[in-house]
DNA sequence: GTGCATCCTGTAGCCGCTACAGGAGCAACC
DNA sequence: GGTTGCTCCTGTAGCGGCTACAGGATGCAC
């Protein structure tokens, strides 16, 4: 049985955040010592981590608490974690590509700026009375 | 002289968000017409769309004001706004690796996940008691 | 006068933490 | 027996940048 400065560096999660899941009912609270100190069990220092895991692949809580129920169901088959895993996916690509997009307009800009000019191009763009068209 | 509501079609700026930019100092306050409704002139409309093209860039808010300072600065080059865009790039660059990342580590769970089987990898990766090594 | 659109203020919520303030308990050392 | 230093506790506020109400006033068209 650990403190929550040991289950802090077993698990990677902070001891703020712990209190935190805590808090919001994340994880369930774990039982406290004789002078109101909270003990973990390996079993709830494994149920951080996972958590911790599920945040590291940029996975939402909610995502997270889903994952634990599918890990915890044997009835339930890989196909939904495959599932929840391709949204997930499919939500990263897509701000792959909003960054990308961000990355060329900014680059153009940026590019277009050059010491000592007098007028600036990305100052002139952002005054712009009309926004640029989509290419 | 525009309307609230006006001011947002013009300016891309949702009402709500105009009056949130209001009360944190954002934008100066506009003056009131005898009714108490909000009136706005070009130039503020104009102050909003420069907001919103930062925005829409990505920057923060505070990057925003600082461009709109580096615009209103006759004496300002081009070299500050590059360097405030060049920074700015830099992260935008990084959180595309991020994300690749991710990208990468994800695919290779997911794709190993298939219907019907038993263990499923990707769970077994997330409740694994040590961290898999950077490769 | 009635309906609808637009405006107002004020407050709470989103997400996932993070950072205190202010205090208690405990072990080790002088 | 005192002091230092570490860990722990509760509770609350803040971050960024909005967004979404509630509850009410005003204005305009028909």
């Amino acid at each position: 049985m650990f403190a929550i400065g040991e289950a802090a560096r077993r698990s990677g999660v902070s001891i703020e955040t712990i209190r935190y899941y805590e808090r919001e009912g994340i994880i369930a609270a774990p039982r406290r010592s004789t002078n109101g100190r909270r003990v973990f069990s390996e079993a709830e220092i494994s149920a951080l981590r996972f958590i911790r895991r599920c945040r590291d692949l940029g996975f939402s809580i909610r995502d997270a608490l889903a994952l634990r129920r599918l890990a915890s169901d044997p009835a339930a088959g890989c196909e939904k974690v495959q599932d929840l895993g391709q949204r997930h996916l499919a939500d990263i690509r897509s701000r792959i590509a909003s960054l990308r997009a961000l990355d060329e307009a900014l680059s153009e800009l940026v590019a277009n700026c050059a010491e000592g000019k007098r007028d600036c191009p990305m100052l002139d763009r952002l005054m712009s009375d009309r926004d640029v068209p989509a290419p």
